[in-house]
DNA sequence: CGGTACATGTAATCTGTTACATGATTCA
DNA sequence: TGAATCATGTAACAGATTACATGTACCG
């Protein structure tokens, strides 16, 4: 299961409970990973059990308990073991691709919206990549070895925007030509 | 069950089977939208319990009996429905991008390996999506609106691949500079 | 008074993967 | 003799989604 190592990477930076991932998984790292609070809770459980993460309660006023999960080092290992085993890609699936092999004039319309919707969520996503390159990583070549790591993830999810942002402004002009 | 929507639309060009359609799904749509054939022959027989594909069961001589499947009038206006509603789009789940935010100077030569096995794939791929664009979308203006849609999803997984393939050869640079 | 943030979960269901199973034919 | 192609499936398990559940505090 590649979500616990997604977590594993995320504890990297430190303790944090579940629901920090789950924002996180937002944002960050979750670029790359999206999971869902109840996948979260349940992973962070597991990995409890197996003694790659370790727990603290803490209590708090005016607000729910929560636990704080940390990086054991079996952990630690178990994720270093991870990085130097094979790597997987479950790559997208994505309606809009498929749809389009459904193109026909009774819906061309429907999808110019479909698309122009998609163009909304992509602009926004590409611009919050954006905000975190200028402000984190300005210099790349300053960073450490790990930071310039997740600069290059970064540079994918940006890249990978700018490609489909392109796709989807040719896709529009050619369906709303015809 | 967006499968179900792809299996329906790859029905669009006709009769075929199970078989078929794994195989379809390994090219062409399976671009877009992979499954094994243990999901595919499972979906079919849901499909065709809600009536939504006719079957029918042919005898061959030296080889395995075989089932045809193709769209009921029903499934043809259940897909067109699909169409017409709001789209999903599951992204990509790399293990790539988690194990770049684990970057250290122990994994650098291991991940420039698992970079160009990247390369690799991403290459034979794009020659794939190529030689068929070259093969069948010579003069996409000159083609029936279902095949212009087609030729869009195609240009998709086109600039996909030469997106990524920029990004890791950018990541190779890199890493092998340090 | 309604919404959002904080914080954690259970249960049911749906999808996807891996392993296992069968059996003839063709090609090297 | 062994591998690949044709052709269809079952079963167990892993992973993801959706619905349901609880309860405080703060802001407008």
């Amino acid at each position: 299961m590649a979500l616990s190592h997604a977590i594993m990477t995320a504890l990297l930076d430190g303790k944090t409970t579940g629901y920090e991932l789950t924002k996180r998984f937002d944002t960050s790292l979750g670029f790359f990973w999206k999971a869902s609070h109840q996948q979260i809770y349940k992973v962070l459980k597991d990995l409890e059990k197996q003694a790659l993460l370790a727990s603290e309660h803490v209590q708090q006023e005016g607000k729910p308990d929560k636990i704080l999960y940390e990086l054991t080092a079996l952990g630690q290992e178990e994720l270093n073991q991870w990085v130097m085993g094979s790597t997987h890609h479950r790559e997208s699936k994505d309606d809009l691709l498929v749809k389009l092999y459904n193109l026909s004039a009774d819906n061309t319309l429907h999808l110019l919206e479909a698309l122009s919707t998609r163009r909304e969520t992509v602009e926004k996503k590409l611009a919050l990549y954006r905000l975190i390159e200028s402000r984190n990583y300005k210099n790349p070549s300053k960073l450490d070895l790990r930071h310039q790591g997740i600069f290059l993830a970064l540079s994918a999810g940006i890249s990978d925007c700018e490609h489909s942002l392109s796709w989807v402004k040719k896709c529009e002009t050619l369906l709303s030509d015809l």
